[in-house]
DNA sequence: TTATGTGAAACAGTTCACAGCA
DNA sequence: TGCTGTGAACTGTTTCACATAA
């Protein structure tokens, strides 16, 4: 029988479509930048030309997870966003693991944006000789070895990773191993993970490749 | 009349759809993974265990270039290759201007991936006081004022924004009227430009929350 | 009156299954 | 035989249009 259209009481509600999970994020960003202008309330309409979406998968999308509107009125901005919030998880604040410490791993170390939203990097991986036990800001980098003692330690959640190409699928085991659930991973790798832990993997040349395939299109 | 279904010797090629144009970029990475490691051919079952995706999946995306395989043989490896890099356009050098040099930026200037794939930052900007005319490498940090002039200089395609969310807006506006027509932006910040600009969008922290949203329901 | 929430219709993308070629 | 290329069937997503509620 397929999930949620099930009228069992103990049916799970149907899963999120994943291009909606991908757009909730963005929905909590505009409701941030709205409490900052101090808006009360904000309608379908307004969302979606912000987000270059359509009215009505907005409301589609946020009527997936409960009745957050009111007819004639629109929505609450801190309401929905509370509401957002605890969907998304972000009411609470995660603990992530950084490793590689590298360049790109120092500088999203140094980015202010994952703290203001709820992410905090509490511990520092690494195997370079040159950066083990070394100091940035208030943490030292620690040898992989520690990582499973450290998890448990510093209530990690998370992973993020940005080591070299070829030191990632070893990482993501160990990682996997230490009892993490969630990677963000930057290496150009595709990452074989268990089913019960979850991947984001954001490949900057990809994107850039990307990107110019469009360019490259729009010049035809 | 529905472009693509024309029948008009005239007629463009119906437009990728966008959810292949997102795995175009993986075959190609597949594709030099494979190259590096002597592999003579590749079957789309192969390509697609890789990958994560199906075979007929892989079949379908390819055959929308053209026919590149041979039946009962797979794919040639090169030639597969090659027949990708032509369709994205990076079987040239792109040259990119990066603007914002803060940490972000300082990390991606040094990000070796880029010039492997065959992109080239070629300028930087940032209008802070204390960066303007500073070096990094072989490259000077200009002032904003100065990016219509380098554009057409040095042969710029694309420019990278690792700018704060504040500034994003303006510095697209400006990146556009210098006449770029691709923007790999790194502000958490939805950019407004005219149709005949590219725009692909990396939000650090939105991929977390995304992230913690899937792990967060995988523990319900 | 305004703007949500939601079935139904339309569209897009994926998988199936097999004809056809090496 | 093995594997591609591709219509046809299917699944997922978006848009439409309107009943409903403030």
């Amino acid at each position: 029988m397929a999930v949620g259209t099930s009228s069992d009481p103990e049916a799970r509600p149907a899963p999120a479509p994943k291009a909606t999970v991908a757009r909730l994020a963005l929905y909590l960003r505009e409701l941030d930048r709205l409490v900052r202008d101090q808006r009360e309330t904000v309608s379908s309409q307004q969302l979606a030309r912000a987000l270059q979406l359509s009215a009505a998968q907005v409301r589609k999308d946020l009527a997936l997870f409960g009745q957050f509107g009111s007819r004639g009125r629109g929505y609450q901005v801190h309401e929905l966003r509370a509401a957002l919030r605890e969907v998304i998880g972000t009411n609470r604040c995660w603990h992530a693991a950084l490793i590689g410490v590298g360049n790109l791993g120092r500088a999203l170390l140094r980015y202010k944006g994952f703290v203001q939203r709820g992410f905090e990097i509490v511990a520092l991986f690494d195997d370079a000789p040159d950066l083990l036990g070394k100091r940035f800001g208030d943490l030292a980098v620690l040898p992989m070895a520690e990582l499973y003692a450290t998890v448990a330690e510093r209530h990690i959640d998370l992973a993020i990773l940005a080591v070299p190409a070829e030191a990632a699928e070893g990482v993501a085991r160990q990682v996997v191993e230490a009892g993490i659930t969630g990677i963000l991973s930057f290496s150009p790798t595709p990452l074989v993970v268990p089913k019960t832990v979850s991947v984001v993997s954001v490949d900057l040349a990809l994107h850039l490749e990307q990107l110019a395939f469009q360019v490259n299109q729009s010049r035809t």
